[in-house]
DNA sequence: CCGTTTTGATTGAACGTTCAATCAGTCCGT
DNA sequence: ACGGACTGATTGAACGTTCAATCAAAACGG
């Protein structure tokens, strides 16, 4: 996810926003220094200041790109709904995830956190979330159009997954790797989709 | 929630855990310094270090507090299941709540980020999660017993339901005061109850 | 095509601040 | 006068940021 750019960036202005992500992923954001940065993509730390204002700058830049990268990917493609659907929440849902996927979510959330006092990262937030929404939403709309879910309140049961699955996000960043929990809301997912979403 | 001790302590070391515990309330514990538990407790910053360890030990030992408190507080009483249950979900819920409660919220996700690279927090929300998780399924239960509730796989609904309310507190905790999705999400917990829980 | 100038990238050293932790010494009840 | 409670000053490390200096390459003028 969002991790295509990051590989192989070109132009050192680019190549820094990549040595932030990957530190950011792998030390988080509390443990980010600017000569971890350096150390990652083997430049002088000094050399960042060049580039960008701030420390801030950077790791909003780097988080806006995120979130861009994710949202030019969702809007299109909402055929097959039901597949697009459980494809959507089983990439939180998996158990036994490689450590990057599980690193990737402890970020987010770490970040997410930064928001309840910087206004910057709330409005990112913010955007983030309503991009998921509308794209949840197209997704159930899409399918009631083609009659295999039932007719709903498509935003409502969007913010209501979409809050579930934030708080799938929130566990698994604190929790062990592969816990018991997992299966069990998945499998109570499903149910109350079946209960009040697909047409049986 | 878990605030009545915090009021009057008695005892140096209890009024500094107090101290501690309504600085990381106000500025969150990326911003908590040792000497700002100071000023909240009228003494010198210093002699934190008389009673406790250091800032890591004192962090934690509240935490491990506020978790105990709630703990002593659930275990008993699950009569009237239904309005407990509500009772539950509705404390995280209700909108327009109070400025203590909302900084309480983000407190609580923020201390449980610090998990996911802290043994020692982890641990600390391990429990917690059991904790919340043995109450609600004793509340399940108890309603299943009474006829209340229909038969159900009461800790897969208890995981479900934790998760979902986990999600609560993470957008609670990021996005503004009031937010619309809050009353979306409530209504459609209560339409999953109707669906999976609740006797109709 | 050569010499000069300009520009942007890059570096290492240094500054100023913040903060956890220490310590030597004072206060005070018994 | 002894011991625990308490304080203010201090230390040392970490870190964001600045800055003067260097270097490579491009642009340019004759």
């Amino acid at each position: 996810m969002s991790a295509e750019f990051f590989e192989d960036p070109d132009g050192t202005r680019e190549q820094i926003l990549a040595a932030t992500y990957h530190t950011l992923c792998e030390h988080g954001y509390a443990d980010l220094t600017i000569s971890r940065i350096g150390e990652e993509f083997e430049k002088s730390p000094s050399l960042v200041y060049h580039h960008y204002e701030s420390k801030d700058e950077l790791v909003l830049e780097c988080l806006e790109f995120m979130i861009d990268r994710f949202e030019h990917r969702t809007t299109d493609d909402v055929d097959q709904p039901r597949e697009r659907l459980e494809e959507f929440f089983g990439w939180l849902l998996e158990s036994n995830i490689e450590v990057e996927r599980q690193q990737f979510i402890a970020l987010l959330v770490e970040l997410r956190t930064l928001a309840s006092r910087d206004e910057s990262y709330r409005r990112q937030f913010l955007r983030s979330d309503q991009v998921l929404e509308r794209y949840l939403s197209n997704l159930l709309n899409s399918g009631i159009e083609r009659g295999e879910f039932r007719e709903c309140e498509t935003e409502q049961v969007a913010a209501y997954v979409l809050t579930t699955l934030t708080g799938v996000m929130l566990r698994r960043s604190t929790h062990d790797i592969d816990p018991a929990w997992l299966e069990d809301v998945r499998a109570e997912l499903e149910a109350y989709l079946e209960a009040r979403v697909y047409r049986e």
